[in-house]
DNA sequence: CTGAAAGCGCTTACAG
DNA sequence: CTGAAAGCGCTTACAG
């Protein structure tokens, strides 16, 4: 009776917020949320909160979900397919109003059905075939095209690259944008040079020293996400190289850390926070019942220079 | 009646879960957490699930509760004390089950009154005065004792410290572990020499530029938290000294970027990840009815010994 | 052993 | 305009 559903007399008012005074009453959300339909609840799925650009998205979802009154149930599926489908099955028993999720890409139709079924679901870092639900990227093949030219204007010419997992559409995203600038360039993408890092620090490490085992070496490498670029820089330091100087690196993805030790990384930043914030707010037109077709938003990313291309062919300098 | 609460007929339970595949029947969580009275979900409060201490606590924690079916509910503090008392109510209406929380510290009595009403509870990372919650810390002063011994071991002698905001646990106990070294070693603390950062990266950088701007400038810098050491490199950067040619470092918190870039942080590692392990498991004993007298968990921290602090005094290299 | 009723704490129509 | 009943989808005693 207090949710401003009709009018109540002032004299009634006063009577009632003195016993809700009184008796120190709290609405129980849980009977609201049975009879209402629905919870002011959102279900959050990552991959891995411990990483910082999933913790970035995850902190702008929250800054707006919570504004508006939402809460937001956080899961991480650690790329594991089951486990993303067990959590999306159990968030739907716990009539999570909305989703946000980095989809591992295995469980397309599960998410389409889920869709289908009422629940506004916005994905956020990937596309999933069909574009049928809004979603939030970055620009990842222009991205991946910025910092390979980098790289070519430095005169590089023989440039690896660490690719993340397939299935994920960043991975052929930033490939394409690798590849694309190599053939701009007038160079053939060579096979040989790009490795798959897994997306995570010891598969980057493991196509790392692949890379840097062959003769004759690459003179730069590209790293396309910031657990691989770990990863390289582990096996830069075990092969006892140097960057800039023995090895140029360009990477994706940023952190305020980054920008304070050597060498000052050179990567195409995210707007990860945006990212958060954006899809909160695609999620939120889409619980206040918005029909229109699916809305694909795409987030520029931004090359910051910094010095881990050195200031020409790193080789030439010794 | 799947509950597994009484015998079941084997023929009946044959034609219910034909019924369940036939009409592809999911329980509903809520009406269940309604009648049930238990919601299997527990609430997360943290400061900020951007800065990768916690949200490796986080991690932590999800791992443990997500493996026995809890859900979380994460809300991030900033540690504003009215942010973390709405967010208390809120989780209290949504009927947490129970809830691990990073305490800003100003909240003291409805923490203790919502334990009292029934709600489990476990403090992480810090402490409230009185020790009647469940806790789950890191020995603050051991480690910041071991970090500055590191630096008087070195030779130094006029060691600045940045310390995080009052009213916060870690903040008293790193400080007397820094002013205990001294002690030990002979030396009386030089309150100019200690200086507030806030907890944050702004506060840090304005502390480092007051301690670096000092005459004679201290020889190192102590600096009790991650964002403040990323504010001190800031500043060093700004004054354009070197570490640890002209400034020594030693830093509190750890992250797997800190080992591959120069740089090479000596600092003192946290669990971040047992601290939510921990926490969870405390806090699955207490919602499973357990009743003894609360447990405060002290973890060690750990010396990672890289070169920040140089192999001796700084500008005795110079 | 099993069916049917009561009730969790709200909100939402429905009478008056 | 306002009171009282029905009902959200379960679980939990209670009869039989």
């Amino acid at each position: 009776m207090l949710n401003k559903t009709r009018f109540v007399s002032p004299a009634t008012e006063v009577r009632i917020r003195q016993a809700i005074q009184d008796l120190n009453y709290e609405p129980d959300h849980i009977a609201r949320s049975l009879r209402a339909r629905r919870t002011l609840t959102v279900g959050l799925l990552v991959s891995d909160i411990a990483n910082p650009f999933y913790a970035d998205i995850v902190r702008g979802a929250e800054d707006v979900l919570s504004e508006r009154h939402y809460s937001l149930i956080l899961c991480d599926t650690d790329e594991a397919p089951e486990r993303e489908l067990a959590s999306l099955r159990l968030l739907r028993q716990k009539k999570v109003d909305g989703l946000i999720i980095v989809p591992t890409g295995a469980n397309v139709a599960p998410l389409y059905e889920a869709n289908s079924a009422g629940l506004p679901i916005v994905l956020v870092d990937r596309k999933l075939p069909g574009d049928l639900l809004d979603t939030v990227v970055v620009g990842d093949q222009a991205g991946a095209y910025q910092a390979t030219c980098h790289l070519l204007e430095h005169g590089h010419r023989r440039i690896g690259v660490i690719i993340g997992k397939a299935s994920i559409s960043t991975t052929d995203h930033r490939r394409k944008g690798y590849e694309q600038a190599l053939i701009e360039h007038g160079l053939s993408p060579d096979p040989t040079l790009v490795r798959d890092g897994h997306s995570s620090i010891e598969g980057g490490a493991a196509a790392a020293r692949e890379l840097l085992d062959l003769a004759p070496r690459p003179t730069a490498i590209f790293s396309t996400n910031n657990l691989m670029t770990v990863g390289l820089f582990l096996a830069i330091k075990q092969r006892r190289l140097c960057c800039p100087k023995d090895i140029a690196v360009a990477s994706f993805d940023d952190m305020v850390w980054l920008s304070v030790f050597s060498p000052g990384l050179t990567t195409i930043a995210q707007p990860n926070y945006e990212i958060g914030k954006r899809a909160a707010e695609l999620l939120w037109d889409r619980m206040a019942g918005k029909q229109d077709s699916p809305r694909i938003i795409v987030l520029p990313p931004q090359l910051i220079v910094r010095e881990s291309c050195g200031h020409g062919l790193p080789q030439s300098d010794a």
